[in-house]
DNA sequence: CTAATAGTGTCTCTTAGACATTATCGG
DNA sequence: CCGATAATGTCTAAGAGACACTATTAG
C-alpha cells in the first residue's frame, strides 16, 4: 500500500520537465596565501540579496557543461588564473540559502600559489582577499572567520562562510597525507617553505626534523643541487615537487 | 579585452530563469552486510536506457526540498528503512551520463544494519542485492566489481559503478578513525563482529590485539557487563556504541 | 578431559617529538 | 670572528604487528 503509493508518487516525478527545477551553479574558494597566511579571493555584491557583503566567485552551471569544466570557466572568467589544483569539495542545497529562488550550488576548492594569488588580485579589482582565521579547534573546524584587509571580521554572503569552513577542514584533513600542499607553492620551494604552507593552513607550528623525515620518505621531493639565493645565512636547498609516480 | 567579453558572458548567464537547467536528481548507495561481505541494494532497470542492467535507486530532487530531505524521501520510498547514516558523497555531473537528458546527480552514502539489508531485501521485491567485491589494490580504489546473487558480475548502468566505488573508497577511509563502522553493526555486538566488519570493508585481515587496543582506547565503546548467548566455546563480551560526546 | 574462541601480556619495530649538534652562508 | 638558519644525529615515547599465553564456555 504504502509501496504503491510511493512507487506512484515516483512515477509521477519521472518527467522533470513538468517540474520546477532547482537552479544549479559553481561557487569557488580561491585559496591561497598572502604574507604566508591562508586567504581567499572574495566578490563584493552590489546587489540584493546581501548586498555589501562578501560573496565567492560563481556562477550557474550551463546546459552542456560538465561540472568541472564550469568550474574551471568561473576559475578564468574571474580570476584568469590558471589553477595548480581544482577538486570539487560538497554540495550545498538547503531551500533557502538563497532567498530569490532555489539554488544548489556545488563547491569547488581551487588552490593557487602565493605568487598566482597577488597576481590575480592586483590585476583583478572585481576580487578582494580575505584573510582566513584557523582557530585551531583540533579537529572540529570551529567557526572560521574571514577577514578583511582592515582586519575586520567580515559576514559572507548566503551560506559561504560554511563553504569556507568546510574548504579549510579539507584542506587540512589531506594536507599531510596528499599531494596538495605542493599546489599552494611555486615549482622550486625550499623545505622551510613547505613546512611553512603546512603550518599556516594546520594554524599549529610543526617538528623540524619530523617533518622533513616525513616528506622526504614520501617521496615526493627531488632535490635540484640547487640553492635559495639571496639570504644572509645559510642558503637551504630547493627541491621539486616530483609528481605522482 | 578578454576580462570584458568574459563578465558579458557572465551576465547574459545570469538570469537562469531565461537558460535551460540541468535536471538534479539523487543516487542512493544503500550499503550493507550480506553474510558478512559488502552488499549495495540495487533496482534492475525495465526501460531504456540502460533496461535490464541495475542501477542505484534514485530520485528527482523537489523544488522545495533540501537535497538532504531529498535522499531521506528516496530512502523511505525505495527502501522504507530508517538510515543508521546518511552522508553525502559527491555530485557527478558529466554530460552525457545520462543519453535521455542532462541529469546531474548528487550520490548518498547509506548504512544499513545486516539485520535490516535483509529485512529490506526480503520485504521489497524491487530491490536486488549485489554483492560488492573489494580488490584489494591498496588505496587507489580498483575497479570495485558488483556481482549478483549468482556470482555473475553486474555491469551498472549509468556511471553507478564509478559512485559505488566512491563509495567504498569513502567508506575505508573514514572506517578506522570515524565511527561510521558502528552504523553497519547492532546495537549491541561483540568485539570480533566489529574487527569482522572492519576487515570485510577493508578487504584485508588485521591484528586482533592491536584492533582491541584502539577501539577500546577511541572511547566509543560502552561495556555492558552481558556475554554472548548461544555459543559453543566461550562467550565474547557485549558492547555498545558510546554516541559521539 | 578436549575443542574452540575470548581476552591479555609482552616483545619488537616503526614513527614522531624533543633536543642538541654540526654545517654553511653573509658580513 | 659572529649571527642566523640549514641540516642532521640521537634519545625517548607512543603505537602497531606478531606471537604466545591464559580464561571460559559447551559437551
Amino acid at each position: 500500500m504504502i509501496q504503491a503509493e510511493s512507487e506512484a508518487a515516483f512515477l509521477a516525478r519521472y518527467d522533470p520537465a513538468d517540474y520546477a527545477r532547482p537552479a544549479l551553479t559553481v561557487d569557488l574558494v580561491l585559496l591561497g596565501l598572502q604574507g604566508g597566511q591562508p586567504a581567499v579571493l572574495l566578490v563584493k555584491r552590489a546587489e540584493h540579496p546581501h548586498a555589501g557583503r562578501h560573496a565567492l566567485p560563481g556562477g550557474f552551471v550551463g546546459i552542456g557543461e560538465a561540472l568541472d569544466d564550469a568550474a574551471g570557466r568561473v576559475l578564468r572568467e574571474k580570476a584568469g588564473a590558471p589553477p595548480a589544483h581544482l577538486e570539487q569539495l560538497y554540495t550545498f542545497g538547503a531551500v533557502n540559502r538563497d532567498p530569490r529562488m532555489r539554488i544548489v550550488t556545488v563547491a569547488y576548492l581551487a588552490l593557487l600559489t602565493e605568487a598566482a594569488f597577488t597576481e590575480v588580485l592586483a590585476r583583478t579589482p572585481a576580487l578582494q582577499p580575505g584573510r582566513v582565521a584557523v582557530p585551531w579547534a583540533g579537529e572540529a573546524g570551529g567557526p572560521v572567520t574571514v577577514l578583511s584587509a582592515g582586519g575586520e571580521v567580515l559576514t559572507l554572503a548566503f551560506d559561504h562562510a560554511e563553504i569556507v569552513a568546510l574548504a579549510m577542514l579539507r584542506l587540512r584533513g589531506k594536507l599531510d597525507y596528499s599531494e596538495v600542499g605542493f599546489a599552494l607553492l611555486p615549482d622550486l620551494f625550499t623545505l622551510r617553505q613547505l613546512q611553512d604552507v603546512h603550518e599556516a593552513i594546520l594554524g599549529t607550528p610543526l617538528n623540524k626534523p619530523a617533518f622533513r623525515r616525513r616528506m622526504l620518505d614520501r617521496g615526493w621531493l627531488e632535490p635540484t643541487g640547487r640553492l635559495e639565493t639571496g639570504t644572509s645565512y645559510r642558503p637551504a636547498e630547493l627541491f621539486r615537487f616530483r609528481k605522482g609516480d
